[in-house]
DNA sequence: AGCACA
């Protein structure tokens, strides 16, 4: 199993995330970079002290978490590689969807942990040797399947977005309707003397960032998919 | 590292 021994849940949960930025600026980020995948149907993120650095994103559907969980593995999100994960449970917002919602009793903490620890010490507990040797991830560049922007080499991120395979026509006026949704845009750049490419610079590159894979492989007419890459430093 | 929904 690719990630964890943790069956396919149509929520993911993120770690590794950066605990100094706020809760509702992380969650709009979290929205923004994976809205891409497919609908979102709630964001989960606390900053008590131990949940802090977590996030729980619940998809519409289990395949738009798989890609999810695939594609973004590791991408570096304010300064740091995001961790994801299935979620181990349902979440809520699914099972009240589902019909299937039960308010949950409180527990105190030590009855939680004691069912958790039962759990996990189940009927066989020498019955893990079975070769969980699966795989160790693609690393911090993922591949895009289907997106022409797919780079070859990972580009350093940076506030600064190279755009290429632009269709001539195209006009900056046309780039700042596009790229000024994202949060922290900043301006459009093109040359007169090089057509088909554009610079689009963000305050900094985890906006750049997010605005590069929400348009990755946008098409401003059918035979000129977006390429768009960090520029070079 | 850490799996919640106030």
């Amino acid at each position: 199993m690719l990630s964890g021994d943790i069956p396919p849940n149509q929520t993911i949960y993120v770690k590794n995330l950066n605990e100094k930025v706020k809760k509702d600026e992380l969650k709009r980020s979290l929205y923004a970079l994976f809205s891409q995948y497919g609908r979102i149907l709630d964001i989960v993120a606390l900053k008590t002290p131990k949940l802090r650095g977590q996030a729980w994103i619940a998809f519409s559907e289990v395949t738009v978490a798989s890609n999810a969980v695939r594609q973004m593995q590791n991408f570096p999100f304010y300064e740091k590689p995001m961790r994801i994960q299935y979620a181990k449970t349902k979440s809520d917002c699914i099972a009240k969807a589902d019909g299937t919602y039960v308010p949950r009793e409180k527990k105190k903490k030590q009855e939680e942990k004691a069912e958790r620890k039962r759990k996990a010490e189940g009927p066989q507990s020498a019955a893990n040797a079975n070769g969980t040797s699966d795989h160790v991830n693609g690393g911090p560049t993922a591949s895009f399947p289907g997106k022409a922007g797919a780079q070859d080499a990972a580009m350093a991120p940076n506030n600064i977005l190279f755009i290429q395979n632009l269709p001539h026509e195209t006009t900056s006026m046309m780039l700042q309707m596009l790229f000024q949704q994202y949060p922290g845009f900043k301006e459009v750049r093109m040359i007169e003397a090089k057509p088909g490419i554009a610079f689009v610079e963000f305050e900094d590159d985890v906006q750049s960032s997010i605005a590069m894979q929400a348009l990755q492989g946008f098409k401003i007419t059918p035979q000129n998919p977006m390429a768009i890459n960090y520029a070079k430093k």
